[in-house]
This record gives C-alpha cells, structure tokens and sequence, in this order.
DNA sequence: GAGTGGTCTAGACCACTTG
DNA sequence: AAGTGGTCTAGACCACTCC
C-alpha cells in the first residue's frame, strides 16, 4: 500500500531486526551508507531511522550510530490485546468471537456515548457485545458502540469477523488514534454471567475512544478482561523538551 | 534547554493549546503561514507539527489544516503516576514519600534484575522500597532497583526527593525509554502490611526496565498500586505502514 | 581528524480539499 | 484554481565520539 520512499525502508529493516539479521546492540549501517545502499536523501533516511526509533527497535545515539534495542523474544510476552498492533494481530490467536448482542439505541440512552461520539440525543448508535473465548472460556467481553450513520451495515456477520477489515476496506475509512484507560474494578452481575465462571470476580477494564484520520470519533470500546489473564504491554519514549 | 527552533515553536503552540488560545476542534495556521510567523523554512515547521501530533495535540489533514483534538480538561482525569509524563508531575501532587528500606545486596539475589539491567551475578545493586502517601493512606509501593557502580551515591535523601533530578542533574545521565508492562494481582503478605489496610487486597502491578540515552539499561522498577485508586491513561496513534 | 548523528534551509513536485 | 499538507532532494553547518 505504502508506496513512500522512507516507509519501505522502515519496513526491510524492522523485518531484518525481527528476523534476526540484525541482533539487539548490533550497530545499523551509518546513514551515510544507507543513503548510499537506498539511493535516497539523508532526511529520507532519517525519517526511516526516526520511525524505527518511535516503534522501540533502535536507538540513535550521536557521534556512534544506531544501535538495535529490539529482541524478538519480547513479542510474545503480550497476551492480550490492549494496542493497535495488538488488534492487528487478534486474527493469529486462537480467540473465537460470539456475539451476544447487537443492537440500535438512541444515544441519550448511553450519555457517555453521547458526548464521547459527539452525538445528538435522537442520533442512534449501535451497542454490540461480544465474547472472546479461548479454549472455551471467557477471557474478554467487548462491549462497543458506533454512530449508525457511519456504519449503516454493521451485522452479525460482520462482527463475529475483523470490524476493523470492515471499517477499513469496505468503508474505506481510516482509523488514526484512540485515547485509553485501564481500570481494575469488580464483576458486576451481568458480566458473571457473561464470563460464566465465578472463581475470581474482577476485571481489568480498558475504555477506549477511536478517532479517525479526519478526527470524526467512531468507536467507544469497553474491554473487560479477565482480571487473572490480563497483561498490558508498553513501549515509551520520553520526551525532553525543554 | 533545548535550544533548536522546532521545540521553541512545539512548546509555544502546546502551551497555547493547553492555555485554551486555541481551543478543540479549532484549526492552526496553516504550515506557510507558520514558516512566515516563525520565520524558518517549512521541514522545520513540519517538525513541530508532527511533535504535536505525536503527542495528542493535533490531527492534521491533507489539503485542510492542523486541528486541534486535545481537550485540556482531559488532564485532570489522571489519578496515578504510570508514564514519564507523570512522573514529572509527582512532586505537584501532595503524596509524601517514606523510604522503607534501601540496602545493597549481590545481584544473583534478584534473577529478573539481573537479566533485565544486564548484569554479572556477583555485581551490586540497590533495593529501595518506598511508600508513596496521600491523605496518610499508603496509595503506591515502589519497589526500585539500581545497579550500584551507577549510582554511588544513592541515599535515603536522595530517595526522598526526585530521583530522577538526582539522575539527571547531579549524574548527568538522560534517560531515554523504557518498556512497561501492567498486570493485576493479589497482595503478598508483605504487601498487606506496606498497605497497612485490608479493604480490597488487589493491587495494579507496573513492572518497567528504564533506559538511558546510550541504551544501558539503569532501572528495574515494580510499582503496586492500590487496585481501587489505580487508573492508567494513554494516547496512541495507529501506525499505517503497509 | 574522520566518522557519526542533529538541525536547518530553499526549493521542487505531488495528492487532497474546497470553492 | 487556490490552498492545504506529504514527500523528497542536495547541500550546509554543528556537536559528539573515538582514535
């Protein structure tokens, strides 16, 4: 898709650090070399570099050069999905999705909803939930809501599939950002039921609000996580500026 | 500090945006105008601009502008430190700190700091544990680890106070990244007795390997906090690179 | 001094949005 | 058609590291 210059080279270098070609604190040819090996401009180069360093697989350092940081064995430490590449990846687990409810509301029926969306009152949203079993037990219960003017063919089908293939391909929309928060609290009555076993009554609750590329909010999500099974995984950067 | 123009024009338009100059939703002059404004060329600009986005403040549009998604009321729904950003902003929070223990032992004490601050098993490293206070009630445990040849000079003092001051101003040293990870877990006994409560004995563990700006790793930290107070907010943007 | 990354410039061409 | 942001270039000067 892609077809920029800096990207591709983000892309054959994170791949060479995943697959192994370069080890964590090998030493990336200089940007010098790689404007030669590319045939680009140094700022091209840089923005590549740059990308790799915001996605935690290097890390520059002047007057040396770029130093990987990524070990591949950190990948799968992550057992549930709380990010974007989390998402991403929900496919290649072996996570089975039942819907238990889809469904048209208007919006001041969920007043969160309603301010989070940017929704009027009388504006109707869909409110779907979803089970995510693995090895037949409940580990997540998804409870989403969409304005229903952006998303006129939401269906069953489409939410026992990827929403976010349906959203992007079909709909042609792009999703941008999303703000998040995690919570630890107790099981309320209906999400016993929901995760149909009552050994340990809490969850970890991540609230989410996903914007879009021309910042139309479009999605509020609440993931209840089993409490025992919850793992959220986090890369940073700070930020020196001043 | 930072004295290169693009963080100039990053932190006056940020403190513009979080002083309500130009409020949510709003649209910033465009890249030219800026450039005419700032009085640098448009890469420089540019770079401000993607700062800001990077970190919240703006979404910007082909062919329509840079507008304003940061709502400054969200800064207050913080409860806890959990990011850089927080950490920062501890000590305008009213928590008192009391250093419950800080000794020296032989790294092969503690298995996962020594692989995580890359270490040899007969190499020292400090324990500190401190009890993170508000209203007198105990909220946080911080359980931290130091490599000794590191931090020589590591004190109760300096324990009390910041120590990341104490890192970066009187060390020279800066730190960089840092990979965390949130799970939730049942208090130990030990952890009982730190809390010195029994209401809810859940606590959100934050596990993280902090870095410096050369890649050394310098700090293996485990903080728990109290389940019912915890809450973790983030911002992230989806990356879109296939 | 040679090599590295960090900042900055002036200009070009493109893709997208809006009238 | 005019205005916006996205990409890319070729070159400059600087600060830092290592020998």
């Amino acid at each position: 898709m892609n077809l920029n210059k800096y990207n591709q080279i983000y892309q054959e270098i994170s791949s060479d650090i995943s697959g192994g070609k370069y080890k964590k604190d090998d030493v990336l040819p200089s940007e010098h070399r790689l404007v030669e090996t590319f045939d680009v401009s140094r700022e091209t180069v840089r923005k590549a570099l740059n990308l790799l360093q915001e996605n935690g697989f290097i890390q520059k350092m002047k007057g040396k050069g770029s130093v990987v940081i990524y070990n591949p064995s950190m990948d799968f430490t992550v057992s549930h999905l709380t990010s974007f590449k989390e998402i991403q990846q929900l496919k290649t687990k072996q996570y089975s999705t039942a819907v238990v409810e889809l469904k048209r509301y208007p919006a001041e029926q969920f007043p969160k909803v309603m301010v989070a969306l940017d929704l009027a009152p009388e504006d109707k949203v869909w409110q779907l939930i979803r089970q995510r079993k693995y090895e037949g037990k409940t580990h997540i219960v998804d409870m989403d809501y969409f304005t229903v003017d952006m998303m006129p063919g939401l269906s069953i089908q489409v939410a026992e599939d990827s929403i976010y293939e349906y959203i992007e391909k079909k709909l042609g929309l792009t999703i941008a950002y999303s703000h998040k928060e995690i919570t630890f609290d107790a099981m309320t009555e209906h999400e016993i039921e929901l995760f149909d076993h009552n050994d340990l009554s809490y969850v970890a609750t991540v609230r989410s609000v996903v914007h879009l590329n021309d910042a139309r909010p479009f999605q509020y999500n609440i993931s209840k996580h089993l409490a025992s099974e919850f793992k959220f995984v986090d890369f940073s950067r700070r930020f020196h500026g001043d």
